[in-house]
DNA sequence: CTCCGGGATTGAAAGGTTTCACAAAAGTGG
DNA sequence: CCACTTTTGTGAAACCTTTCAATCCCGGAG
C-alpha cells in the first residue's frame, strides 16, 4: 500500500514537464483504494472508514488535488453558481443589490458571479447566452429592456430568471421590485409638510417608466393635500446623471421669483448632487432657498456638502429576496412565480430641514 | 434518414413531461447526420457543405439546442471565462478597473464574472477555491492581503494569477499598479505652487502601505521645494471613510491659526468629502479658508458642491492591462512575469484654485 | 460452525462535448 | 476510365466525476 502511493507520488514529482493536474483517479491509486471511495470521501465522507478517509485526504494534500467542477457538474446536471447581469457595474445602487444577494448565496453555499450589461444589449445577450451554456443554476437580472422575450425563452428552457428592480410585463418570472409611486408620495408629501406649495419635478420621467412612477406619486400627495397638478413644475431632462441635474439647476435659477420652486423633487441621488452643485456656485442656500430631496439614497447622498434627504429603497433586501426566489423556484415541485414588491422609505437629512 | 429524423423529432415532442435539454446527439438525429459533423458545425464550419450546415442548424433551431459548456470545458481542458476578484464591489474605483478588464475580456471573446470579497479573507478564500475548480482561464485579484500564499499556490498549480493594485511581495505573478510616491508627489507639488506652506496629510499612513507612500511622495514634493517634513501636519485616520474626513475635519477646525495648514491632502476623495462636508457646516470657504485636494478622482469628486481637486488613476487601463497580462501568460509559452506601474495623473478642479 | 445483516468498498456506466484517424464521396488531370 | 487529391462526413475514444447495484468482509445470532 505504502509502496504504492509513494511510487504514484514520485511519478508526478517527476522532473520531465508537469504532466497534468491530478484527477480523482490518481488520489485512489496514490491512496490505494478505488474511484468510487476517493468520490465517497469527498461527496458522503460519512460512509467511508475513518482510517480510508485519512488516507484519501493525505493522498489528496500530497498530489494538490482540485476538484474538477465542469466534470462534476457535467454528471449533477446543473452547477453551484447563481449569476446576477446587472445594469450598472458602476453605480452603487447595483452593487448594494449584488451584495444583497450574495449573503443569500453563501447562506446556501453557492457562488454568485457578477456580470456587467453596462446598459448595452448586445452585452446582456452575449452573458445570457454563456450563462445559459454553463447551466448556472439561475439568472438574476435587471434588463435593459424589462420586456426582453429572450428571458421568457431562458426560463422556458429550464434556467430560473427572477427580475430584479423591474416589474417584467408578462409573468413568466418572479420579480422583486419598488413601489415608486409610493417613493414619490412620500417625498413630496414630506416637502408639503415643511410648508412648500410649488414643487420642481426633476427627471424625465417621459422616458423611464420608473421616473414616470414616481412623479405620479408626487402628483397623488399634491392632490392629497388639496394643490392641483400646477403646483408640480417639470424640469425635464435627457438622462438621470450629475450633469443633467446641474442644468436643471440652471434653468431653475433662471425662473422669475414668482414661479420659481421652494424645493426641488429630483428622480435620483445623482441629479440631485448636480443640483446641490449649481446652488454652491450660484450662492443658493440649502434649504433655505431651495429645499431638495434626492431619490435612491446612495452612499454619498448623506457625505454631500449639504446631507441630502432622499428616498431610500430597501436595496440589500431587495437582492437577498431576489436570489431566495430564485432559490425558491429551484427547490419548490409546483412554483408560482411571485411578484415582490417592497416599500422604499423616507431618510430626512439637512438638504429639507430648515 | 429522413424517417429517422422525422421519428427522433416526435419523439421529443411528445406531450409527457419534457425528458431533458437536448444535446448534440438529438441534433444529430434530427439532422440525420453523425454527431462528429454536428461538432464540426460548432466549431470549424468551413468544414462542412453549406447544405448539411443548414440541415443542422435548422435542426438546433428546432430542438433549441443549447451547448453545454461544462462538457465543452471538460474536454477542452480550460474555460472560456476570466474572473476578478474585487476587494470592495461598492467602490467605484474597483468597478472601473473591472469595466477595463471587461473591454479587453470582450476583445478576446472571453467572459468576465466578477466576484466580491468584500474585503472578507473567508470569502476571498471561497470565491478563489470554487474558481479554481471551474478551471477558470485565469483569476484577476486584488487581495486583502497582498502577501497571500495561497495566490502562490494557485498560480502553481496551473492557473494565471495576476495582482491588481497592490505590488505582491514575490514575482509568482504578474501585477499591475499605481505609483503612489509620485500621486502625493504631484499632488503636494502643486499646493506649493497654489502658495500653500502647511500642509495637513489626512489618511492612515501607519497601518496601509499605500497611504505611507503617497505621504513619502508628499515629504518629497515639500523637500524639493526647500520645505521641512515639519511643514506636513499629520492628522491619522482609522480608515478612509467620509466620516473619517468629517472627524479630521473638526480636529483640523479645532488647530489655532498660526499652526492651522491652508491646505489638506487627503489620503482619499472620501476623506476629502468628509472633510468638504465640515468645512461647510462650519462655514470654512473651499478653497480661500482651505484649499482641499483628494485621490482616486471618483465620480463624485467632480460632483462635490465644490469641484474636487484630485489624483486620478487610470483605472480603467489599469483593469486592461491587467486582462492583458493574464491574456499574454495562457498564450506566451515562456512567459516571464511583468510588474507594470502606472504614472497617476492631476486633475485640477475648484477645490485647490482660487 | 454457518448464516445473516449491515457497513465499507468496488467497478462500471453515464453525462455531452471535442478530437482525430479514417472512410467515403467528389473532383481533377491524364 | 483510372489513379490521385481534396473535400466532406463518420464513429470511437477521451475528458473527470458521480451514482448505484453488486461485492466483500466482519461480527453476532442461531
Amino acid at each position: 500500500m505504502l509502496r504504492f502511493n509513494e511510487g504514484v507520488g514520485l511519478v508526478l514529482k517527476e522532473p520531465g514537464a508537469e504532466p497534468r493536474a491530478a484527477g480523482i483517479k490518481d488520489v485512489a491509486a496514490a491512496a490505494g483504494v478505488s474511484l468510487g471511495t476517493v468520490s465517497n470521501v469527498l461527496n458522503r465522507p460519512d460512509r467511508v472508514s475513518p482510517a480510508t478517509r485519512a488516507k484519501v485526504e493525505a493522498a489528496m494534500a500530497e498530489l494538490r488535488f482540485v476538484r474538477n467542477e465542469s466534470a462534476r457538474q457535467l454528471r449533477a446536471g446543473r452547477s453551484r453558481v447563481l449569476a446576477y447581469v446587472m445594469l450598472d457595474g458602476s453605480n452603487p445602487f447595483f452593487t448594494d443589490v449584488a451584495a444583497g444577494m450574495e449573503d443569500a448565496a453563501e447562506a446556501s453555499d453557492l457562488s454568485l458571479f457578477l456580470c456587467n450589461s453596462a446598459h448595452r444589449p448586445a452585452r446582456e445577450a452575449a452573458y445570457l447566452g454563456r450563462l445559459e451554456q454553463q447551466r448556472v443554476q439561475g439568472i438574476l437580472i435587471t434588463p435593459v429592456d424589462p420586456d426582453l422575450p429572450l428571458l421568457g425563452e431562458i426560463a422556458r428552457r429550464g434556467t430560473p430568471v427572477v427580475v430584479v428592480d423591474r416589474t417584467p410585463g408578462d409573468t413568466t418570472h418572479c420579480s422583486v421590485a419598488v413601489d415608486d409611486v409610493h417613493g414619490g408620495e412620500i417625498a413630496v408629501r414630506h416637502l408639503i409638510e415643511q410648508g412648500h406649495e410649488r414643487i420642481a419635478f426633476i427627471g424625465n420621467h417621459t422616458s423611464v417608466g420608473q421616473v414616470r412612477e414616481r412623479r405620479l406619486g408626487a402628483l397623488r400627495a399634491l392632490a392629497a393635500a388639496g394643490l392641483g397638478p400646477d403646483h408640480l413644475v417639470d424640469l425635464t431632462t435627457t438622462a438621470l446623471t450629475v450633469a443633467d441635474g446641474r442644468g436643471a439647476g440652471e434653468r431653475l435659477a433662471g425662473l422669475p421669483a414668482p414661479v420659481r420652486p421652494t424645493a426641488a423633487f429630483c428622480a435620483n441621488d445623482l441629479v440631485a448632487l448636480g443640483l446641490l452643485q449649481t446652488c454652491a456656485s450660484l450662492r443658493m442656500r440649502v434649504p433655505d432657498d431651495l429645499a431638495i430631496i434626492g431619490y435612491d439614497d446612495i452612499e454619498f447622498a448623506a457625505a454631500a456638502a449639504v446631507p441630502l434627504t432622499s428616498v431610500r429603497q430597501p436595496r440589500r433586501s431587495l437582492g437577498r429576496t431576489a436570489a431566495e426566489l430564485l432559490l425558491a423556484e429551484t427547490t419548490e415541485p409546483d412554483h408560482e412565480h411571485r411578484q415582490v414588491v417592497f416599500t422604499p422609505e423616507l431618510v430626512v437629512r439637512a438638504s429639507t430641514l430648515r
